[in-house]
Order: structure tokens, then sequence, then C-alpha cells
DNA sequence: CACCAACCATACATTGACGAATGTAAAAGT
DNA sequence: ACTTTTACATTCGTCAATGTATGGTTGGTG
């Protein structure tokens, strides 16, 4: 086959990505061979060996086009708000992360990890669900902790117990729209139910 | 190879359950061969083949040993206590439930179900866990419209949003657990969480 | 302008899982 | 006691997927 240009060629590198995407989340990661992607992308296995090493590297480079660390969700949301209102930051952050997974990229590869693969070569999709959850419970609870120093959380309930409480919600609802984003929009179920569950967290209801 | 009698031959197939159960648990449904599992139970893969007929068959084989139909946790409840205490009634269906889970069977089959198998054959675990949440969810609502008439829940929440945040809630708990098992106990973390979170639901805290 | 390496296709070797066919020895039936 | 069926073990053919090696064309660089 013919050289192509460095554009076309990362434009190539792309396409088979977008290709992995689709037909993971079809039929699942074990059941695709790196044949049916390169046919879906109009190409054959020769460009999927050239530009990835085997489908574990394929694979991981489909994940980091959606690396979002948590800080970058708190970016968005502006700034100063969450020093005296840390409900109301958790609320913006949340939203910020529900809009984001409406985007396809982002829904796809987070349902083919969740819901279409196993574990599989030096890749451990459970381990890397327990490093998002660790890390977004983290940050629940220091803002929680800091609504609770300033007296916005019911005093029966404590910093710890509710982000428990909402990290285990906000899960349930991520596999659940993950299983069939057809059935409701996350950004809308996704804020009637945190905002509802942080009114029942605040001081007098 | 010798004919055993019935009742030799009722346990190899149950060894090759168990272990089924366990090497799918370890490495995943899709890489897993029936010979590792005939191995696993000290046999070769003629008696998988005798017992089922492929590895889908087995693999239903395997669910079926689990069935647990909502009905039986609310039997297993009691009785006439849910009329008047529908709250109380869904901790304690809730409380059975993590019970269960606890029994070893029980959290491999659902671990596997929920995080070690892909789509495979004519079985869509996905569709099943849509079937498993849908049934909660229609029942805790029926159990929170029962105690809203009853006027125990909250005048600003709605059973329906109660239902699908403790839907949410249970879910995620769920998924966490079956993740990793040796992180906590659900049965006391189930119970802490939905007492509090029903704690939450009540009228007058 | 020349030449090399990038970019991809094609062909080939290897692996391993499946499923069917066959062997067989003891339990069940008669 | 004789036959039949059961409950496996063993072997083998097939096929799909992987990985590698090779070839061919052209863009890029000196």
């Amino acid at each position: 086959m013919a050289r192509k240009t460095k554009a076309e060629a990362a434009a190539t590198r792309e396409a088979l990505l977008d290709a992995a995407e689709e037909v993971f989340l079809e039929k699942g990661v074990a059941r695709t061979s790196l044949e049916q992607i390169a046919r879906h992308a109009g190409m054959t296995r020769g460009a999927v060996y050239w530009h990835f090493k085997n489908k574990a590297d394929l694979f991981q480079a489909m994940l980091n086009r959606v690396r979002m660390p948590f800080q970058e969700l708190v970016e968005e949301i502006g700034g100063p708000s969450l020093a005296d209102a840390p409900l109301e930051a958790i609320r913006l952050a949340c939203v910020s992360g529900f809009a984001r997974l409406e985007r396809p990229r982002y829904r796809r590869v987070h349902a083919i990890l969740i819901h279409h693969c196993e574990v599989f070569g030096d890749i451990d999709p459970l381990a890397m669900q327990n490093e998002m959850a660790e890390e977004s419970c983290g940050a629940l609870r220091d803002y929680l902790e800091s609504a609770a120093r300033l007296g916005q959380l019911r005093e029966d309930l404590s910093p710890e117990l509710a982000a428990r409480l909402l990290q285990s919600m906000l899960g349930g609802l991520f596999h659940d729209w993950l299983r069939n984003h057809e059935q409701f929009s996350i950004l809308e179920q996704g804020n009637l139910l945190v905002e509802n569950q942080l009114g029942l967290f605040r001081r007098q209801a």
C-alpha cells in the first residue's frame, strides 16, 4: 500500500479507534476480532497492527481518548463558589459530569468499560472502576465535610455516611444509564436525583 | 470410563458447575475454556459435553442454581407486618437480600453475571440486569406509594422519586460490593445505608 | 533528485478452542 | 447372567483469531 501523509495516517488511526468503539459496544470486546474492526473502518488488519501492538494496546488507546480526571470537572464549574456552598459545588460537578457522558464518545467508551468487557490481557476494568469510585468518593467526602463544618448538613447525618449514600446513588444511576441510555436522559434524571438527594441532606427541610 | 450411580453423576454435575463458578470468576467467562473448567473439577471435557450441550448451556445451568425471585424475599420477612409499616418491610426485604448475597454461591454468580461476562451466545446479561432492575424498582415503588398513603413519607418527596433514589443507591452498593467483596460487608454496609436512606425519606426527622 | 522509511495490504504460520466421533467399563434393567 | 444404557475419557478434524513476515507504493527529507 502506498504511504500516506502524516495527517492521513493520524486520521486512519482515529478511524480505527472509532470503529473499535462501535464494534466493541455492539458485540462485546471478547467477541470482536481485529479483522472486524479493520473492515468496519474500511481497512485491513495490517493497518491495525501498524498503529497498535495488539488488541490490548488498541483498547488502551481507546480509553486514553476519554480520560477525564475529577479535577477537570471541578475546574469547569467556575471557582470560588465552592468555598461557601460545597453542596452546590457537588451538584454542579455532577451536572458537568453528566453533560460529558452524553457526548457519544464518552458514553460509548464507559459503557464498553463497564458492561462490555472482561479482564483481558494486562487490562483490568474492575481495577479501573475501583480507582474511579475511590477518587469520586474521596472528593465527595471532602466537600461534605466542608458542608458539615459550615452547618449546612443535618446534624444526625455524618459526612462520611452522606458521601457513601451519594456515591452509591451516583454509581447506580451511572450503571443503569449506561446499560441502556435510550431509556432516559442522564442529564435530566441525574439532575433530579442529585438535587433531591442533596436536599434530603440539607439541614431544615 | 466407568459408569457412576445416579447420585455420583449428579455430584459430578454439581462439581462441574462449582468449578465453572470459580474459574469464570477468576478469569472471566470468555477467557476460560471448557477444558479448564473440566480440569479444575478433576475431569475432562467429555464430562462437560455429557452433562451440558455447550458453554452457553453450562452457563445457563449455573445461573439457574441461584434464581431468587423478589417474591421469595418478601415471604422470608414474615407476613402481615408489611401492611402498616411498608418502610420497615422494605428494610427487611433488603436485609434478606443482603444475607443471601453473602452466601458464596450467590455472590460468585452475580459477580460473574455483572462484572465478568459479556454478551455471549444467546445469553444477554444486560437484559437480565434490566429485568432485575425493573422488577425491584417496581416493587419498591409499590411499597413507597403505600407508605405515602399512610402519611409516613415526607410531603415534599414523591414515592416515584423516592423509589428511583433508593433503587439507584441499592444498585450502586450492589455493584461496588460485587466488584470486591473483601472491602466491606454488604450486610453491615447495606443495613447502614438503607436504614439511613429510609430515615431521610420518613416524615419528621 | 534520490533514497529511505512510513504506511498499509497480503500471505503465511501458529495457536488453541470447539464439537463430534469413538472407546469403554460399570450400573440398570430383565 | 445377559443385554443395554449410562457416564464419562480420548482422539481428531475444523476453523477462527492471532501474530509475523513480506511486499509495494509514495511522502518526506537530505
